[in-house]
This record gives C-alpha cells, structure tokens and sequence, in this order.
DNA sequence: CGCCTTTGACCAGCGC
DNA sequence: GCGCTGGTCAAAGGCG
C-alpha cells in the first residue's frame, strides 16, 4: 500500500510536473547503466550489478537502476535492513507526442550556452534555471525513487543546499529544492512527501555530479559507506533516461499500468546489511519503492 | 564569520 | 490568451 499510489494517481501530482514527466519513455539496458550511473555521478563497480544479480535475479536486467539507486537510496535501506520494494515507475507517456513537448529540453548541453550555466548569476547559474526569455531551461537527466524515512532530506553522501521550497498541489507537504553546494556540480534534487503516505519521501535528482561525494560536515557517513551498503541492496526498478532511448518493449517490460497500480514488480528486498550507523538515520532512508523517472 | 534555511516574489512552461 | 503551477532567485535571519 503505502508503496504505491495505484493506480494512476500519482503521489505528488507527477502528472502535472510536466517537465518532469516522461517525455518519453526512456529506459535503459544493462549496457547503459554504467554509463549512466556515471553520468549521474554514483560510480559503483560492476560488481555492484553482479551482486545485485546475485541477490535477485529478477532484477538483473535493471542492476543499473538498482546501482544507482542504491548509490542514492539503497545504501540507507541497506543500513537500515528495511525492506525495499523496487519498482519501476514512470509516467504513463503520453506517447511521442508528451516526449516531443517536454522532452525537447532536455537537450543536451548544446542549447545553450549560456543557459547551462554558466553563469551569471552567482549562485543559481546551474545549468537548468531559466535563462533569458527564449532560451529554454536546459534539464540534465533525472531519476527519482521513493524513500520511506522519516526524514525529508535523506544524507546521500554529498552536500545539498536547500535554496527553494513550494507547496504541492493537491498535497500538505511541501516539495523542497537542492543544490549540491559544491561550486562546479550543477546537480539538484527535489524532495517531497507522498501525499497519501507521508511517510514516503520522493527524492528526484536531476544532473550528474562532477566530483566525489565529500563527508558530512554535521556528521554522518560517507560515501564509501553509503557505496559499500548500496552493494548489498539490490533495489530493483528501472531508469527512466531522458538522453537513452530503449527499445520499446523493454520499456513496457514494467508497463505504466502496472507500475502505477502497484502492481509491478513490487519485490522486496531485504538487505541484509545493516551497516547503519546510528547516526545514519537521515542517510537515505529506507527505500521503498525506487522510481525512475524521467524527466 | 561563513554557511544554510526560510520565505515571498518573479518568471517560464503548459493546459484549457 | 489566460490562468495555474512548477522552478528559481535573492534577501533576511538563524545557527554553529
């Protein structure tokens, strides 16, 4: 239940968050998910994957969001021993058409110069923001996964600033905005509360990092251990890409319907790590239901 | 003192 | 064309 807002009732009002949504359903195979996890900054070794394999075949195909995901989000379910209910998520596409409107900007970084960000202004110059009239935001690849925590901010091994907060529509929790303090990283995360299960934390990271993730200053663990725990938790669900266009068929692997309705791959994975620091407890939270999304 | 959070306003994109 | 909503900016305040 909680994991799933079925059928197509989106938590947080996906649907409207246009740019978000798919623009098209991009997933990807197993031979991207390096590649993208690198792109998005989670470098985990390939035995990350085969670990996954290990633990649950049924997800071998999407080790690469597993990866990721567990880079981000699995590492904490893995600490914490929760379970973790991997899933696919994305929107039901709306076919070409949804991809041609909102998928168009995320061009790469070619649009635009300066759009991306250099920058003028000082702090926001990150690459998505908005740019003059005319030129059109640029989104980096982004992927979001649901947490179940307690706490909105889950630790992921980087720093964040907080620089904007907004109400949700149709939803009591606010959706919270970050930046990854470090100067030359461009990459930002949205956090927010699933309406119907508050306890439910939907994290979407939009970007790639452009360095190594750094130790908490307030405390907390780092990377390494976040790196190693996510080995242990095999999350499974897939990518949504924005710049990866799969084969048709794998992207209807996991229908919309199915992922929508809860009723997908709802596995659950039970990490038997437990690597936890006390203090972890803002660390990612225990995943639940990781989604990918487009965007 | 530096960094981060909060908060209201502004702007752009999208749907009707 | 208009209105709504999302996303971002930037000033002010708070905290370590």
């Amino acid at each position: 239940m909680d994991d799933d807002r079925a059928g197509g009732d989106p938590p947080t009002d996906f649907s409207r968050e246009g740019s978000w949504s798919l623009g098209g359903d991009y997933f990807f195979g197993c031979d991207r998910e390096s590649s993208i996890l690198g792109e998005f900054g989670w470098n985990l070794q390939p035995e990350a994957s085969r670990e996954l394999d290990r633990i649950d075949p049924n997800f071998a195909r999407c080790s690469t969001a597993s990866v990721a995901e567990s880079a981000v989000g699995g590492a904490a379910a893995a600490a914490a021993g929760q379970e973790v209910q991997a899933r696919p998520v994305g929107k039901p596409l709306s076919n070409d058409q949804s991809a041609s409107s909102s998928s168009s900007e995320d061009v790469p970084e070619k649009s635009t110069a300066s759009g991306g960000g250099s920058g003028g202004k000082p702090l926001s110059d990150s690459a998505s923001k908005v740019k003059k009239k005319g030129q059109k935001r640029i989104r980096q690849p982004r992927f979001a996964f649901m947490t179940k925590s307690e706490v909105d901010h889950l630790e992921d091994g980087y720093r964040w600033r907080k620089y904007g907060q907004k109400a949700v529509k149709n939803s009591p929790y606010p959706r919270s905005y970050y930046r990854c303090t470090n100067t030359k990283c461009i990459v930002k995360k949205r956090v927010e509360r699933s309406s119907e299960d508050p306890t439910i934390v939907i994290t979407t990271y939009e970007g790639q990092h452009c360095h190594h993730t750094v130790g908490f200053p307030r405390g907390g663990l780092i990377s390494h251990e976040a790196a190693f725990a996510s080995h242990l938790c095999p999350s499974a669900s897939q990518f949504y890409y924005p710049g990866v266009q799969l084969p048709r068929e794998r992207s209807l692997s996991i229908n919309e319907s199915q992922v929508l309705s809860g009723e997908t791959g709802k596995s659950q994975l039970l990490p038997q790590a437990s690597h936890q620091h006390p203090a972890d407890e803002g660390l990612l939270g225990d995943m639940v239901s990781p989604r990918m999304r487009n965007v």
